[in-house]
DNA sequence: CGGTTCTTTGACGTGCATCAAATCCTGTGG
DNA sequence: CCACAGGATTTGATGCACGTCAAAGAACCG
């Protein structure tokens, strides 16, 4: 458990903004009851199959959920960032697993409250019709895009997503992106460095900092 | 346009159940907005970027989502069957295509109606996490599993949906079937008939029944 | 400094795409 | 009823994109 910090980094692009885009009185509200909690990097948030009791919304760090096929064969289904909402179950249990890829903290909300909040229950509505549009696209990366495509389309969506810096900062390795888009580590690194090789990105450095030179040149013909 | 049936053929299995599923007083309300529509085999219900003033409660018949590339290739999001509900956009536009596979029949509800009533908000929140929930199982397809395994992944699902029939009733082409597993035409069906000569399954006739022998030995380990 | 982990690059193998052709089915018109 | 055209499925032959294996840096850490 990390010390708790009261400055909520979301953004506008964020799927959520449970933090940022709530009316100020719900939010009042909100906090009277939500517990806010940190974890270091690595740590298991929560664990698919286990009970579903919270919705999260992330607040400063990184987090990624992942599925896991019984022989180990893993999935990452998503990356999330600050002001993102996560945590959104099919019944009681999680049908994903998320992992904090840096220190992090988080808002926690009791899921009896957005039954009894009408507000928050449409809010998380479109949020998570938001987390569905996201999971579409990412369907048509991992089932018609080449390796080459699913990278330069994931880098455009990153920097999109984190406000169209000049350095990205990657905070997942790239073993994380490689089970993110249906890749091995190995074809990412190639994919990395036939982007660099053509003047679109610079040379990831070892703390993760990925200059983008021409970032809107990374998205293909969608 | 057909003609209207009062028959709603959705079941428990059904990700939605807006026909099925609410209660009787709030359906009787939704009755008094709800403009049932029937389309014939092959036509669009909505296509992606146009407005999105309905929610769609598919009652008779079967339609896929699809999205496409600028070139041309197509992704097929997700098959739909009665008691589904679709139509939900990310934003003020559909995020994909829908397309009846057979002779269809659907309940449209307004998009004002979930702002006003808090259980129908509640409702279609569940049915949009349960669609996510369903698009994560199928970036694990796409992203983790070979194409011998996608097949029988998928029919495994669909066996299930469909209510574990001993035939099952296939409403879309091979093709449809590649581009929702992100392979060819080609590669299904040289899967199906391994499949069919493992035993698992037999012949698919030409107006799409397929019989199941060990609808339980499809899964693989997720 | 030695051990560990991650990234990068090369060499080679393979699963699926691509190309092609045969078969089957359906619809149409004589 | 039969002939034919067009489309879907099936199967075979071949090619290539990406997986797999291997090894060499590079960064980190005790």
């Amino acid at each position: 458990m990390l010390v708790l910090v009261d400055t909520c980094q979301a953004t506008a692009s964020a799927r959520g903004g449970l933090c940022a885009c709530l009316e100020p009185d719900t939010l009042r509200r909100l906090r009277a009851v939500t517990a806010d909690s940190g974890l270091a990097a690595g740590e298991t948030v929560f664990a698919a199959g286990e009970a579903a009791p919270f919705l999260y919304g992330l607040r400063q760090g990184a987090v990624m959920l992942t599925r896991r096929m019984a022989d180990g064969r893993r999935q990452v289904l998503s990356f999330l960032f600050p002001g993102d909402t996560f945590g959104f179950a099919d019944g009681p249990v999680h049908v994903a697993t998320a992992v904090t890829l840096q220190r992090s903290s988080f808002c926690r909300i009791p899921l009896v409250m957005p039954e009894a909040d009408p507000f928050l229950a449409q809010r998380l509505r479109h949020i998570a019709q938001a987390c569905l549009a996201d999971a579409y696209h990412h369907a048509l990366r991992l089932g018609r895009m080449t390796a080459a495509e699913r990278v330069a389309d994931f880098l455009f969506w990153l920097w999109t997503r984190l406000g169209r810096p000049e350095e990205l900062h990657l905070p997942m390795r790239l073993v994380d992106i490689a089970d993110h888009l249906g890749i091995r580590a190995e074809t990412t690194s190639r994919a990395f460095s036939a982007l660099r090789r053509a003047g679109l990105i610079g040379a990831l450095s070892s703390d993760g900092i990925l200059p983008i030179y021409q970032g809107a040149a990374l998205t293909g013909r969608r």
